[in-house]
DNA sequence: CTAGAATATGGGAACGTTCCCATATCCGTC
DNA sequence: GACGGATATGGGAACGTTCCCATATTCTAG
């Protein structure tokens, strides 16, 4: 608590100057092997601990990527990190979280800590954050938007295939016999808008009628929306939601309600979260490649700026994982084993 | 990306002293209306964002809170951050998060980071770390260990009192009428220390005989341990797990080899996580007051170093959650709907 | 009208590094 | 036996703030 020792101390033990405690601590050649023993044992003895403060100051890089996350409680994030830590420890880069709480204000005072910070990288991951801010952290430094596509020159942005996903989901419920499928709308966020596009185009094609709900991604809002449904009495016979703890929700609120999913409503999830794979949920879903989703976005993070500063988006494709979630519904034709096997959801990852 | 402006351009273009834009900045009353409107309109202007790294150099303060856990995947370790929150946001601090990933070397990384960035607190949150670390960190800042008891004078924690929550899954079970409990330990760490000798000493006051197999705080640990007593031919009556998701890996691994829960074998988790109260799951657990723990480790943090510098142990008491995973033995006594009820149990919270 | 307080502003050192440039020493080479 | 080039070390400015002290201005009271 005391005074921290400074470079100074330590060259003053070790009886060279600050300049060549410099070195030893950044590993310049620069330096013989005598001194450096004799430096490293002096900072060992007093334990001096480099000032990130100052270093950052003096240098101007700070080696820390920050990343901003929507929220905690959705395993889907710790995935995504997962995958930017990779890349990052790789690269000599620590990474940094804040957490945005489902909330704007939040999100945006993460993202301005991090600026002043002056992180030599920025990962935002929260839908919640406005074309605005996202606008002045690029001024700053690199920025890459991930689990969230991007307009063409908006910045760079990291993402699945939502519009395609949502379509998997409808194709599969087609597939099983089912034409009265309704979705459940997630918070106003690109992904929302990407999912529930998806989702419209597949039914159109698929000659169908749309049935779309406010809820949110969150259990609870998973919950009130299918409660309305079961309330309403115009039951469908699938229900598509936004993410894996909406669809969580609406099918406690359908059983809740005296309703059997799958036998008499089917629900699919998104995301495929380690939730969707326990065995007692076991939920149909769409598959992101969440640590995949989280490399890429660190090394597109990593790569702008040391040539191509043009804004690059990628887009990762989704796959069906059917659990038992989904069923061919009552009176209808028995499930295909096979439904509508598409191009994309072939070549998609693991 | 070019250079962003300091102070001095926010000056000279306010036609003021750096000196005044630096009250401006930090709220100083010592500056005139006028001059301060001058002031936040050419810092507007042209973009000014303090450099922290200058800031933290110049004045020794962060204003950071850092928080170091083990395993961002476990949802109990978001429902303690977000208590970590509360309390920090209340006061002025950001919190930032670094996440061990159930890896000492990188957690003790993680702590190293925080300490060169010269954080004003430190949370651990991660059982990983060693005592000389801990030592290590709070000679540089203030530390305070949540979800994790320290010995006296180690330091300061936050905890919940592992040894009596332990203790309450056994009477529960007792309760119910089981005699043959089995506990799966948690990778070694001192709550898993305390809750196994939680589960030997109310085992032991019962008079029943304790069987203890190796596990770790996984869903896999569990599954493991639980498959290795279904083989056994020797099944207990019911099983102890050292946290939700080890407890959850455990009922997979029953239901996989045949039996049902809890019909023919009851389970007890650990935490009360939101993954426990999914209605799919329904487990019977031991509550950890999550949120809580973060608010009072966060209070102690920040309330440390300004008076009294002795560290401190809280100890928030558990209770027990009865859901649908424990139940009578087959052929044993019928549940009684109060097992036991003790004063620990009746004073715990929420 | 003037001393002395209160209010508002400016200047400079300090924080702990990095990084550039200068210097010292030791080589081998012609 | 001086010289050019490695190799190793030292010194000082700079990074962008804060904070203390000095100074200028305004106000109040006697």
């Amino acid at each position: 608590m005391t005074r921290q020792p400074t470079i100074l101390d330590v060259a003053a033990l070790a009886g060279v100057s600050k300049s060549v405690v410099s070195r030893v601590i950044n590993d310049s050649p620069l330096v013989s092997p005598a001194t450096r023993k004799a430096v490293l044992m002096a900072a060992a003895q007093i334990g001096y601990r480099p000032n990130a403060a100052a270093r950052h100051l003096a240098s101007n890089r700070t080696r820390i990527l920050g990343a901003v996350v929507d929220d905690l409680h959705n395993p889907f994030f710790a995935d995504m990190l997962d995958g930017i830590e990779d890349v990052a420890r790789e690269h000599g880069y620590r990474v940094m979280v804040m957490a945005g709480g489902r909330n704007t204000r939040n999100e945006e005072d993460a993202v301005e800590a991090f600026l002043e910070l002056r992180v030599d990288g920025l990962v935002l991951a929260g839908p919640q954050i406005r074309p605005q801010t996202l606008k002045r952290a690029r001024a700053a430094t690199r920025v890459v938007v991930a689990a969230h596509r991007l307009r063409s020159n908006a910045g760079s942005s990291v993402a699945t295939d939502d519009i395609r996903g949502a379509g998997l989901a409808v194709e599969h419920l087609t597939g099983l016999g089912h034409s009265r499928i309704a979705y459940l709308r997630g918070a106003p966020s690109p992904p929302a808008r990407d999912r529930l596009s998806g989702y419209q185009r597949a039914m159109k094609k698929a000659g169908l009628v749309p049935v779309i709900l406010e809820a949110d991604f969150t259990e609870d809002g998973g919950y009130a929306a299918a409660q309305e449904i079961a309330r309403s009495g115009d039951i469908p016979t699938a229900i598509c939601a936004p993410n894996d703890l909406a669809a969580i929700g609406a099918i406690n609120a359908l059983e809740d309600a005296g309703l059997s999913v799958p036998a008499d409503v089917s629900v699919v999830g998104y995301d495929d979260t380690a939730l969707a794979g326990l065995r007692h949920i076991s939920l149909t879903t769409v598959h992101q490649p969440r640590r995949e989703l989280g490399k890429q976005a660190a090394e597109l993070l990593l790569a702008e700026g040391e040539g191509s500063s043009q804004p690059r988006q990628v887009l990762l494709p989704p796959h069906l994982v059917a659990r038992t979630s989904t069923a061919a519904p009552r009176g209808g034709q028995g499930p295909s084993l096979h439904p509508l096997p598409s191009p994309a959801s072939a070549r998609s990852m693991s």
